[in-house]
DNA sequence: AACCAGGACACAA
DNA sequence: TTGTGTCATGGT
């Protein structure tokens, strides 16, 4: 680890090879990542970030001092052994596909609460929209973040505390549109403690499911999303337009199946790591055709 | 210019 | 239980 002390800039650089920072920051998973010149710039739990691929490894620079960088292999979940986890995937050729199209591509491990809400807003959206909103609902109500003099100024995803303070209206503004009250609802059953997130992290997967379907504004899809991209449960499968275009493709071709039927098969088909295998699914759905010819 | 987007919900049958 | 209209907004 090298830092630049006359700067304040700190760096890191983590060991992973084959990570595939592009395909893992903007597979809609986590929605406040850009790319800037070969880099991508966000911000994780409140602090300003650059990575970049270097060699066998991503290089991280912030702009203070860092002195774990826990926080950041953590969310990035460089330690996972990808290798493994694929591995105990079913052999299908569908997944199998996926799997070569997409290799490199990680699941994230965010915070629930930004999860949340993020997931909140996704409803319907396309994800260059759902990018557009949460950065104008940062820039509206999140505290200000330290960050290069040269970058554009950063923001923190606004805490649950203070939108539960904020008017509808106000958040209408940032154009959610309808999804504007149920994201309200969520700040305030946060913030008044009647939804604990942290505790959720110590229930069973289908208790946590329970606790964040009493929502307004959460299904089933989206309770999956956050117990998969923020409590790291890998057995949460998150069923979306574009998944479920996936399982009736490519394993129910020319056949009828209800919704009820693709989830029963979500379960049982791809294991453990089934959350894993959903995410290979979505983004290669997504950019198959991209550079087809 | 229609059509669709990492849905959920109330209500009908 | 399964089907349909509605919600708000902008990209393709």
């Amino acid at each position: 680890m090298i830092c630049g002390k006359k700067t304040r800039q700190c760096r890191v650089v983590f060991h992973a090879p084959g990570y595939d920072l592009d395909a893992t920051l903007d597979s809609g998973q986590a929605f406040r990542w850009q790319h800037e010149d070969g880099a991508w710039v966000g911000i994780v739990k409140g602090r300003w970030v650059r990575l970049v691929r270097a060699g066998q490894g991503i290089r991280a620079e912030t702009v203070q001092d860092v002195t774990s960088w826990d926080w950041l292999s953590d969310y990035l979940q460089v330690n996972v052994r990808l290798d493994e986890v694929i591995a105990a995937f079913p052999t299908d050729k569908p997944l199998q596909e996926a799997v070569a199209a997409c290799s490199g591509l990680r699941l994230l491990r965010q915070d629930p609460w930004e999860c949340l809400a993020s997931f909140i807003l996704s409803s319907t959206k396309q994800i260059v929209q759902i990018k557009q909103i949460v950065g104008l609902l940062c820039e509206r109500f999140g505290e200000p973040v330290a960050a290069p003099a040269s970058a554009t100024p950063a923001y923190a995803f606004p805490t649950a505390t203070a939108l539960a303070k904020v008017s509808e209206a106000e958040l209408r503004r940032c154009k959610m549109g309808f999804r504007a009250p149920y994201l309200l609802a969520a700040a305030q059953a946060v913030a008044r403690g009647e939804l604990n997130l942290s505790a959720l992290a110590g229930v069973e997967t289908e208790e946590a499911r329970t606790s964040l379907i009493t929502l307004p504004g959460v299904g089933r899809k989206i309770a999956d999303c956050v117990l998969l991209f923020a409590y790291g449960r890998q057995d949460a499968f998150p069923v979306d337009v574009w998944v479920s275009k996936a399982l009736r493709e490519l394993y129910f071709p020319e056949q009828l199946v209800t919704p009820k039927h693709l989830l029963e098969f979500s379960r049982t088909h791809f294991g453990p790591y089934a959350g894993y295998a959903q995410q290979y699914l979505f983004h290669y759905m997504r950019t198959r055709y991209a550079s087809a010819p």
